[in-house]
DNA sequence: AACAACACCGTACATCGTACGTTGTTCGTT
DNA sequence: AACGAACAACGTACGATGTACGGTGTTGTT
């Protein structure tokens, strides 16, 4: 009764659901037309989560949104962790995929990173997501592969190293992207300012670190702390971060 | 009534509980004498969260771990997510910290990211809490700050160089333990062997994955597949990914 | 002896994902 | 034309979650 394997096949309802279309075009169905399409509930459920935050991302309230019954939405998705499955290849589908023309592998991959980066930042539930769940491999995924592969194109890598070299690229933009949305949530649920979290904790801080225990955390820390403006700045820590990536890469693909 | 700026000054709370014996020794407290210590609470919590896996991390599967009443944690700690931070430091705190001696940056960095790789391999739950919530400054995170820092000794970085150079090999190291903890939960939750997933899937991806659609990504996915046994082999992209973030590195250290 | 501070507990509430059974619409078959 | 199977949509209900709130009893201070 509850054999997920009876619909079109023995296969994963993510995947069959995830390329849908892609096979006959469907024998025609009994029961009423359906009210809502699939896609609607994607598109909706990306715009809630973009509006109201990945918190307010619940099956009630995409339902709603829908413009139908908490439970109504299990007949289009089996349930929430698909659902967002779907939500993320969607945005890998429709997102930007520039022609590389012909600029240098360092420039291309600096572009991947960007992209990648700009994407998480427009959209922060995403970051939660694809971090947590390793969302299966989807037309969205898939295009966003083939893309970023390319600008490995003539850096005679080979491909196993070409797929290394990318999922190093994607992970440290997929890290950069959650530390941000860390000190994000951070200051939002602290409700006050680094000024005033500063003004409340320091002496608290100041008291109990000791330089002559912790001499370089205290040093270091400080200079990097007023540098920044702040102990952690994801935009500093991204360039840096970057940077290092493409000349580690340099070293494997110059040498 | 509900402020929490009104115990030891206007403090956050849990820097107070982080930092909880570096001030002044208490000045006698009334009521009955407490049945458990923080640090037996924080125990626990860490050992249930290692065997039991961090979905079971609960307020009320703690309390019965440590033999109280559900609500009664809260004596103890403000909430679950303070919980969680005190958790983290303890850790941090106890990790081993071996001497650097006369090894070289390189070894020492190496040794830097392994550490936090067996640390995070360790305790998964430790993953998802580190990523997706940056816990205060504790005295854990503060010793583990100094002793990384000093693997950078003698690297001649400036000091706002060194901070982003290990905040950059510990966001590594942090991502690669997230996608292997996605990988396990995947599997998990799958409950399927690769084998048997692709066995089931196969056929859908076969006709769906069209070469001529995405040329590069079905050679070097393939490639790269049976390279490794598996789409995502962790201890491969750990290792190339270290390389890579060395050299990048070395490209700033020895210039 | 009276009071205030404190640890601990029981009940209760909102919110979450979702299992289950019912209802009404529609197509394929008789 | 009539019936039955398939299907979309819905309502109710269950077990979790974190935690607000008000009590109860123990203890040190006045």
């Amino acid at each position: 009764m509850t054999d997920d394997r009876s619909g079109t096949g023995p296969a994963d309802r993510t995947l069959a659901l995830l390329w849908r279309g892609h096979g006959p075009p469907a024998p025609r169905r009994r029961g009423p037309a359906p009210a809502h399409t699939l896609e609607e509930v994607i598109e909706t459920a990306i715009a809630l989560a973009d509006t109201e935050g990945p918190a307010a991302l619940s099956v009630r309230a995409v339902a709603a949104a829908v413009g139908m019954a908490p439970m109504s939405l299990y007949t289009h998705v089996p349930g929430m962790t698909e659902l967002t499955d779907l939500m993320v290849d969607h945005l890998y589908l429709v997102m930007p995929r520039p022609a590389w023309g012909r600029r240098r592998w360092r420039s291309r991959v600096r572009a991947v990173a960007e992209a990648n980066r700009d994407l998480l930042r427009a959209h922060p539930w995403l970051v939660e997501v694809v971090a947590l769940s390793r969302p299966p491999l989807g037309p969205g995924q898939m295009a966003k592969y083939e893309h970023e592969l390319a600008a490995f194109d003539g850096t005679g890598l080979s491909d196993v190293d070409t797929d290394a070299a990318l999922t190093f690229v994607l992970g440290f933009t997929q890290q950069q992207a959650l530390a941000q949305h860390g000190v994000e949530a951070a200051r939002r649920d602290s409700g006050s300012t680094d000024a005033q979290w500063w003004a409340a904790n320091g002496p608290l801080l100041a008291s109990v670190l000791d330089p002559a225990r912790y001499p370089r955390a205290v040093r270091i820390g400080e200079a990097a702390g007023s540098a920044q403006g702040a102990a952690y700045d994801p935009g500093v820590a991204f360039s840096f971060g970057l940077d290092r990536v493409l000349d580690g890469l340099a070293a494997l693909i110059e040498a």
